[in-house]
DNA sequence: GCGACAG
DNA sequence: ATCTTGTCGC
């Protein structure tokens, strides 16, 4: 768990698209993953993965795995805790032979919005080698970015009829997208690349996945694990 | 030193 | 993350 370790594997990265649908198949499965901790004991938790048909949005598969989860969350560092259960979940689909294994995931967390530009959607996307979109419902405040700005950028004359704002840190580098995915909270959720997907194409992604304020992948994924834990405990 | 700090 | 049901409103 250290910055070096993320540089390193930041060396890996690739922030644009990088996958074969829209040229040869298209893009069917979708993925979600999310942990939900038990209230007693917060080291027990729950790691979900549910895949969706895009078109569809319905559940096509689901699977729960039961962890004890050591590693503390620290922010800037959630990649460690997470991504080792949610690789542990993609593992039992053989690694890509399951007829519903994922194309792309979405992480309930950010990706290049980070500290160093290594989130845990991109850590993750890394280590299994997939495109992947990070989703955070609240701003980490990174290079200068802020909620009190994020809310100027939405109310700002040129911006309030864009479906989403990009955020530009003070390094000048455009780390995200602010979007009010559902017409009723002015709470926007923020969007930024993981791996292997342009920003451009995320927003769509999560733009086409939101039925309400949470994309479907990750809302799925975050009540099913409750609802797990509430059944096995 | 002080405040901020994804899930 | 988690503690938490009903309830006000479109």
């Amino acid at each position: 768990m250290s910055a070096r370790v993320q540089d390193e594997l930041k060396k890996k990265l690739i922030t644009e698209d990088d996958y074969t649908w829209k040229t040869g198949e298209s893009l069917k499965y979708i993925g979600g993953v999310d942990i939900s901790f038990l209230k007693d004991d917060s080291s027990v938790a729950c790691g979900t993965l549910v895949v969706l048909d895009f078109e569809t949005l319905d559940v096509v598969y689901e699977d729960f795995v039961l962890v004890e989860i050591e590693v503390p969350y620290v922010a800037g560092f959630l990649g460690f805790r997470e991504a080792p259960v949610f690789l542990q979940l993609l593992e039992k689909m053989q690694n890509g032979s399951h007829p519903f294994y994922p194309q792309l995931l979405m992480i309930d967390g950010n990706g290049i919005l980070h500290p160093r530009g290594f989130g845990s959607a991109c850590h993750l996307g890394v280590l299994a080698n997939l495109p992947t979109i990070g989703i955070g419902k609240n701003l980490h405040h990174v290079d200068g970015l802020t909620n009190s700005r994020v809310r100027e950028l939405m109310e700002a004359e040129e911006n309030l009829n864009s479906d989403f704002i990009s955020l530009i840190g003070d390094s000048g580098n455009i780390l995200g997208a602010a979007i009010n995915s559902s017409r009723g909270s002015f709470k926007p959720i923020f969007v930024s690349v993981g791996h292997r997907v342009s920003l451009a194409s995320a927003v769509e992604v999560v733009r086409r996945t939101c039925k309400y304020r949470v994309p479907e992948p990750i809302r799925q994924a975050d009540i099913r694990s409750r609802d797990y834990l509430r059944k096995h405990h």
